[in-house]
DNA sequence: ATTTTTTATTGACCATGGTCACTTTTTGAT
DNA sequence: ATCAAAAAGTGACCATGGTCAATAAAAAAT
């Protein structure tokens, strides 16, 4: 997969990818099936594994295409400097990211790296979340007694923690939105 | 499932709880097989589909009785009072959540009702979490501005983004706990 | 006790992700 | 151009979770 040194491969793996953006077109990410790929792609199934370790690793790129579209769009905009700012600048990419229960089980099952040397596509997202958020914070109207880092990190945590509740029956009576807002004030703006 | 009238059923629920237990003991959770199961249990394979609805619903019975014996435990000792005494409070529970990559996964997985009318065993576990640590921030010494079931929610978050990070092979230098201990810190005890 | 009805069990079968020995194509050396 | 080696592609096959019409067992009705 490192080398794809013949035209051959690319011109596979591209329609791979392809038929599988038409095939979640269709259907969503949950229901795609690798046999409609290929069939879609018109290789033998064998084909789709040589290019992709398994279906994950397919998942994994294509969500992670639309989520590193998501950044670049939110980056492209001025640094948000409140909370209400911060989160209607990642709405978005929260929005992407809870548009499948499939898709969001998926995130956090790849959130982390499994081996130092291969950091997939959506490893990559979350570290790129963490560094956008941090960069965001160095100079918003937030608390100043830890790092910008840390904060980051603790504004991924809740927004994970409110994208959870969202797929929660128990917890539906308050919006994404609302809690994830209650979170982060109490998060970065503290009054104690 | 809510009325095992028959004698009959319930034996062989017991007998493929049993079964199960046992081959999660010899090769841990994620390498049990249904087959496996059935098999120890001396039932047929549909036997097990008409008492459980899939593998995970098995599973999720599994490690919720086992993250019950742990609050159990947890529940019987005094309440902690600062952030260091919370968290070796919890260590019992973090250390099952952790045990497996798999096991962690599915945590997440059902860590929400799907439905109100079914809350499984896992969501009643967050649940129970929810309430022990919010019942502990009520005389903890902490900040007094936002409700302890506020604070109780953050070091949810808190302690899953860190049970994350344990999984992790790119933030593998620091610990889980000293990690959780940083968060808690400026989550509970802020000095702005 | 016999029949009827309800409940539990069975195992052949299906769906789908994934494997691998073999074939075909491409590349590079002669 | 020809051939050997490397790379890519193929599809029959496997592993495993899950289904369902048929069967057996238990409970209720007679």
């Amino acid at each position: 997969m490192q080398k794809p040194v013949q035209k051959r491969t690319l011109k596979t793996r591209a329609r791979l990818l392809a038929a599988s953006v038409e095939v979640v077109a269709r259907n969503g990410y949950e229901a795609l099936r690798v046999e409609e790929v290929v069939q879609a792609a018109g290789v033998a199934k064998g084909t789709f594994f040589a290019h992709f370790h398994d279906k994950d690793a397919l998942m994994e790129i294509l969500i992670g295409e639309r989520l590193a579209a998501c950044f670049d769009e939110v980056e492209g905009g001025a640094a948000p400097k409140t909370v209400d700012q911060i989160i209607a600048a990642l709405e978005p990419i929260h929005s992407v990211m809870t548009s499948e229960r499939y898709v969001f089980d998926l995130l956090l099952r790849y959130s982390g790296a499994t081996a130092i040397t291969e950091i997939g596509p959506i490893a990559h997202c979350f570290e790129r979340y963490f560094r956008v958020v941090s960069g965001w914070l160095e100079t918003a109207d937030v608390r100043q007694d830890i790092s910008a880092d840390l904060l980051a990190e603790g504004v991924q945590a809740f927004a994970i923690q409110a994208m959870s509740l969202r797929f929660c029956a128990l917890h539906s009576a308050t919006t994404f939105t609302d809690r994830l807002q209650v979170y982060l004030e109490a998060w970065l703006t503290p009054a104690a």
